[in-house]
RNA sequence: GCCAACAUAGCUCAGGGGUAGAGCAGCUGAUUCGUAAUCAGCAGGUCGUGGGUUCAAUUCCCACUGUUGGCUCCA
C-alpha cells in the first residue's frame, strides 16, 4: 500500500504517502503548521509528530494554542533543563520533570544549586535550543530500559513501578531521559524560557525519601509570550498585599507572635467595613448573629470528632486542672448553643451566623502574609434545616455569595461541587445521594455552570466551593457550603417535628469569604491597594497650598468627618506638589486642594487618585457625591 | 516540620576581621508655595538572639528565632 488516509478535526481526508509522519501532515497542511506544530493526537492519543501516522486514523495536529500543546512544549522544556544539567554536572541524576500550573520543573540527586548555576545552566540552554536537537522515541521492554539507566536509581525505580515495557527520548547524541512523551520536534522550537525558582524536595514527595534539588522554569514558543508573563510576575510582585500592608499600615506580623496577624488602625478600617456590609448582607437574609468561647474544654472536641481528626493542628491548654483547646471551627460551639434549647420544625431553617476567631497550627514553612496564618475570622454561619428545606436553603446562600463577591468585583467566579467519597464517609448513600441530587438540582436550576468532583467531598457530607478570579486571573478558593450528617448527631442535635417527635437537622456549614484576613489580602492584590471609596482607610487628603490655609482645612476636615467620610488634613509644612505626592502614593481616593479662592468660597478643588481634575465643587456636593460613592460600594475605575 | 537563602537605622538597601554608610521617613529652622519630591541642619543602629574562633567579630563558624521561596502535580 502506498497510500494512506487520515481524518482531520473538521472531518476532511487527507491521503498521504505511506509512512508519512504527523511532520509530513503538517507540512501538506501549511508552513506556519510544520513550524508550530508541537505534537499530533492520533485516535485521542497523543504522540510524537516524527512517528509514522497509522491508516484511516482522525488526527489533530496540536500547537500552543491548545492545552495538550502547552503540556507537551512545557515537558520538552523540562527535558531540556535536564539536558543541560546533566551536561554542566555531569553528577546530577534526573528524577522526574513533571509540567505544573505555571510552568515546569525537574527534581535532580545533587547538592543545592546556586542562582549563578541558574544562570550558567540557562545559557547552556540556549546552546542546546541553537543546536535544535531532534527528540526521538524508542521503545524498549523494561530489562532494556533497566540497562540503559542502570546509573540513575531513581530511573531504575520508576521502570520496576510501570506495568508495561517503557520508552525513553533521546536530545541528540548524548542525552537521553525516560519518558512517556510525547515531545516537541527538536529543542529548537523551546526558545524563550527562563528558570525561576530554586527548591528542594523529595522523592516522590515523602519526608523519609532523599532530598532533591529542584529547578523551576516557564517557557514559551515566543519571545513576547514569555516577556508578558514576567511582567504579570512582576506585577503580582508589585502588588504583594504583604508590601502594600506595610506601605499602607493596615497589618503587621512580628516575631513574638508568628503566623498571628496584628491588624492595625488603618487594616481595621478595612475589616469593619467589609464586616458592616458582611452584617447587613445577613441581617437582611434573617440570620441570627453570635459569638463563642475561643476556648472550650477538651471533651467537647473528643465528642465531635475534631480531637481525633484534627488535633495535630489544635492548640491546647489547661485551666483548673482541665483540659482546654483553642477553637480550631466554631461548629462544636454553634452547636452547644443550638442545643440550648429546643426546637420546633417552625423555627426552621434556622440560620446562625458567626465571625469566629479560630487558630489552627499551621507548620511553621507554610505561612505566608495573610494568605496562609494561624489565626483567622471564619465569616462561618451555620443553617439547620430539614432535607426537604436544601433546595431553597442553598438557592438562598448561592445569591448571597454571588451579590457579596460581586460588590467586591469579582465577577468571574468558578463553582465546583464535590459528591461522596467511595470510601470512608459516615451516612446512608440513600441521604447522601438525596443531598447530592438537592444541591446539583438547584445549580441547574439556577443555570449555573459548576464543575463535579465525584468522590472529593468530605467524609462527613457533599460540599460547594466557590473560586473567584481576581484581576491578575490567579484563581482563590474561598466560599463554601458543606453539609453535615455527622457532627449534629455526635453532638445530639435536635427539633421537634410536626409528629411531636425528635429529629436531628440537616446541618449546613457555610462560608463566603472563608478567611476575612485572607480575603483582605486578596482584596489588597486585587485592587493593588486603591481600595474603592467605601473600603479605604483614608477617603480625602485635605491639602492646604499653604499653611496659611490650616485653620480652613481643619473647618474642612471637621466637616467631612462630621458627614462620615475618613478625612484627613496634610498638615505639614511642605509644597503642595510634595502633598499630592505623597497622598498620592498613600492611595488616598481623593486629594483636597484648599487656598484663598477655596476658603473664601467654602468649596474645595479635588483631584481624584486616578489623577483626575473634578473642579471646585462646594464642600456639601463634594460630600454628597461621596455618599453615593459609598453607599453604592461603587468600584475604583480604570486607576 | 523538612530543604535552601536571607536577617545592618522606622522603611528600602550598600558595606565589610580593626570605632558602621546612603536615600526616604522623623525632628529643628528657613521658605508660604496652586496639582507627583523646596533648601539647610540635627538626630537615629549592642549590625536578629546566644555561643565559639581571634589580640580584635557586625563580618568567619555553630545553634536558636524569625522571614522568604519551595515541599500535590508522578518516566
Amino acid at each position: 500500500m502506498s497510500q494512506i488516509a487520515v481524518t482531520l478535526p473538521d472531518g476532511s481526508r487527507r491521503e498521504l504517502a505511506s509512512g508519512a509522519t504527523g511532520l509530513d501532515l503538517a507540512k501538506a497542511l501549511s508552513q506556519a503548521l510544520a513550524r508550530d506544530a508541537l505534537c499530533i493526537e492520533v485516535d485521542g492519543q497523543l504522540t510524537d509528530l516524527h512517528l509514522p501516522l497509522k491508516d484511516g486514523a482522525t488526527v489533530r495536529l496540536l500547537t500552543f494554542d491548545d492545552p495538550k500543546g502547552v503540556n507537551t512544549f512545557r515537558h520538552s522544556s523540562a527535558h531540556l533543563l535536564a539536558q543541560a544539567v546533566v551536561a554542566l554536572f555531569p553528577d546530577a541524576k534526573p528524577t522526574i520533570g513533571p509540567v505544573v500550573d505555571e510552568g515546569f520543573y525537574y527534581d535532580f540527586a545533587h547538592p543545592p544549586f546556586t542562582e549563578s548555576d541558574l544562570e550558567k545552566i540557562e545559557a547552556k540552554m540556549r546552546e542546546l535550543v541553537k543546536a535544535a536537537l531532534p527528540f526521538r522515541r524508542f521503545e524498549v521492554d523494561q530489562a532494556t530500559a533497566k540497562t540503559v539507566f542502570a546509573d540513575n536509581a531513581f530511573k531504575v525505580e520508576l521502570i520496576e513501578g510501570f506495568e508495561e515495557g517503557s520508552s525513553y527520548y533521546t536530545q541528540g547524541d548524548t542525552f537521553k531521559d525516560l519518558c512517556r512523551g510525547p515531545h516537541v520536534q527538536h529543542t529548537g522550537q523551546l526558545k524563550s524560557f527562563k528558570l525561576t525558582k530554586l527548591a528542594s524536595a523529595y522523592w516522590r514527595g515523602k519526608p523519609q525519601n532523599p532530598s532533591l534539588q529542584r529547578i523551576y522554569g516557564i517557557s514559551f514558543p515566543k519571545k513576547e509570550q514569555l516577556d508578558e508573563h514576567l511582567a504579570r510576575l512582576e506585577e503580582q510582585k508589585k502588588r504583594d498585599h504583604r508590601k502594600i500592608g506595610q506601605e499602607m499600615d493596615l497589618f503587621s506580623f512580628q516575631d513574638e507572635g508568628p503566623g498571628f496577624p496584628f491588624w492595625h488602625a488603618s487594616g481595621m478600617i478595612l475589616q469593619n467595613q467589609i464586616l458592616g456590609f458582611w452584617r447587613a448582607e445577613h441581617e437582611a437574609l434573617g440570620y441570627h448573629e453570635i459569638k463563642t468561647p475561643m476556648m472550650l474544654n477538651e471533651e467537647l472536641w473528643h465528642r465531635s470528632g475534631h480531637y481525633a481528626n484534627y488535633k495535630d493542628n489544635m492548640y491546647f491548654t489547661e485551666i483548673d486542672e482541665q483540659g482546654f483547646a483553642v477553637k480550631p471551627m466554631n461548629c462544636p460551639g454553634g452547636l452547644l448553643v443550638y442545643n440550648f434549647k429546643r426546637h420546633s420544625y417552625r423555627e426552621l431553617p434556622l440560620k446562625v451566623a458567626e465571625l469566629g476567631l479560630v487558630h489552627r497550627h499551621e507548620l511553621s514553612g507554610v505561612l505566608h502574609g495573610l494568605f496562609r496564618v494561624r489565626m483567622f475570622t471564619q465569616d462561618d454561619a451555620h443553617i439547620f434545616c430539614t432535607p426537604d428545606q436544601l433546595g431553597p436553603v442553598i438557592e438562598e446562600v448561592l445569591h448571597l455569595v454571588q451579590r457579596f463577591y460581586s460588590a467586591f468585583g469579582f465577577e468571574d467566579v468558578h463553582i465546583e461541587l464535590s459528591t461522596r467519597p467511595t470510601e470512608k464517609f459516615i451516612g446512608e448513600i440513600a441521604q447522601w445521594e438525596q443531598a447530592e441530587a438537592s444541591l446539583q438540582g438547584t445549580l441547574e436550576r439556577m443555570g449555573i455552570t459548576y464543575k463535579l468532583n465525584p468522590g472529593d467531598g468530605a467524609f462527613y457530607g457533599p460540599k460547594i466551593d466557590f473560586h473567584i478570579k481576581d484581576c491578575m486571573k490567579r484563581s482563590w478558593q474561598c466560599g463554601t457550603i458543606q453539609l453535615d450528617f455527622n457532627l449534629p448527631n455526635r453532638l445530639g442535635a435536635r427539633y421537634v417535628g410536626p409528629d411531636n417527635e425528635l429529629h436531628p437537622p440537616l446541618m449546613i456549614h457555610r462560608a463566603i469569604m472563608g478567611s476575612l484576613e485572607r480575603f483582605i489580602g486578596i482584596l489588597t492584590e486585587h485592587y493593588a491597594g486603591k481600595f474603592p471609596l467605601w473600603l479605604a482607610p483614608v477617603q480625602a487628603m485635605v491639602l492646604p497650598v499653604s499653611d496659611k490655609f490650616l485653620d480652613y482645612g481643619a473647618e474642612v476636615v471637621k466637616k467631612l468627618r462630621a458627614a462620615g467620610l475618613r478625612a484627613k488634613l496634610d498638615e505639614r509644612n511642605e509644597t503642595l506638589g510634595k502633598k499630592l505626592r505623597d497622598a498620592q502614593l498613600a492611595r488616598v481616593n481623593y486629594q483636597l486642594v484648599i487656598g484663598e479662592r477655596e476658603a473664601d468660597d467654602g468649596t474645595v478643588s479635588v483631584r481624584t487618585r486616578a489623577n483626575r481634575q473634578l473642579g471646585t465643587l462646594s464642600v456639601e456636593s463634594f460630600v454628597g457625591r461621596c455618599e453615593v460613592e459609598v453607599r453604592e460600594r461603587r468600584l475604583p475605575e480604570g486607576e
